[in-house]
DNA sequence: TAGTGTGAAGCCATTCACAGCG
DNA sequence: CGCTGTGAATGGCTTCACACTA
């Protein structure tokens, strides 16, 4: 709806500086600086004010910015006007934990089918939803007009996302180590913890320095972050 | 000891070509050309070369890159001389997974103790490894020469980073959704689910690209990613 | 003739710096 | 006076382009 194209890592920032805003609202503080907002977050002043900005919403030069008035307009421009579904393929560990994880995470987003291959896992509970088998994915994903497709399976078995994507999902979360061939309209975050892993390996040898989230970059690489070290 | 000293993005993808690569030395593929191993990838051939080329490998005009040389070459720059020792603190069900995911992921790197400090989880074995208290946390760190940290602990209780990198570590991989306050010359990989999740379902409504492993970026911000869309 | 190696150009995200305002 | 809003400058990664080679 109210399309304002951010890209990655402006959409990485404005939802860490949404936690501490939520909790500055919390403890019924009225206004906030850049400055206040960015420090903690490892993110420069002028950076959160060029993101606010961003965002289309104007602070006061004496008071700052008002955190609810931001809090709502990032609500406004960040979140899904209604409740958005997802669904996961691979109830192993790594698809387990997610689930609960995800579970309740938000109102805005619900996972509403858990799929494996496994005949052994097939009709099991996995934290409150039935593991179901993959033939009903396709289905499940037009019926309840599912657009975010989560991706927890082996390598060997990431050509599930077709089925996803043939069935109408326009975001997927990919956890396989793999590059996954999908339309231009379908968007990709990857998060190959194999790369983490052996990136944090080598930086503790190495260098320095720090990052955020998880992303990617400009076009298609890879991902970003949204703060540093310090 | 070979520092190359190589930055984000371009060590994500070294590490991408690198599992193609042994596919293909598995397939007792020789030689290969920069397009034939970033296209698949979702990377142009001549970002492929410019990485190449920071590792400082030679290819030939007219058969390309040979696969085992350049192997040899990425496992002299990217790998440990000797293998990495781990801890991970926070066994619940994303830290239970990740153990699971990572023991026997490679022989580089090897988790070496599992912490909690839910006194129900100690004692017990979280997939091959003993979950201790806390309180042992330095003394592990220190005994086995640690210098990677895996931090699988809600928000409130990612301040156990202090006592990782007090104890020695010197590089963070960490999956609570809060900014690790650490010396400059600790390197933090932050993989923040929620902003990934997040990340995914705006774009999911919005707009397409791509994006591959998590990381940051420049300096500090976030993370990057390795591949796009394609 | 096709592909590598690489200086130079291009592109963006971040940072600077300063006008404007309360 | 200090902070916001923002055009302009910076800086770094990516892409271009082409000399060079087999």
């Amino acid at each position: 709806v109210t399309q304002h194209r951010l890209n990655r890592q402006t959409l990485a920032r404005l939802m860490v500086y949404r936690r501490l805003l939520e909790q500055l609202r919390a403890s019924e503080t009225d206004y906030v600086f850049s400055h206040a907002l960015g420090g903690p977050l490892g993110v420069t002043a002028a950076q959160v004010r060029r993101d606010v900005m961003e965002l289309g919403y104007l602070g006061n030069p004496a008071k700052g910015y008002r955190v609810i008035d931001l809090l709502d307009r990032m609500a406004a421009v960040l979140d899904a006007a209604e409740s958005q579904a997802a669904v996961l393929v691979g109830a192993g560990r790594l698809g387990s934990a997610l689930v609960s994880y995800f579970t309740n995470w938000s109102p805005k987003l619900k996972i509403v089918g858990v799929f494996d291959t496994d005949p052994a896992k097939i009709g099991t509970e996995v934290y409150g939803h039935a593991c179901r088998k993959l033939s009903d994915l396709p289905r499940v994903i037009k019926r309840n007009k599912v657009d975010v497709g989560i991706i927890a399976v082996p390598a060997d078995a990431a050509a599930v996302v077709k089925t996803m994507v043939d069935a109408g999902v326009r975001g997927v979360l990919n956890f396989a180590p793999v590059q996954l061939n999908v339309p231009d309209e379908v968007y990709v975050e990857q998060v190959d913890l194999t790369v983490s892993i052996e990136r944090v390996a080598y930086m503790a040898r190495s260098g320095s320095a720090a990052a955020l989230p998880g992303g990617s970059d400009p076009g298609n690489p890879g991902s970003d972050d949204v703060a540093s070290s310090r």
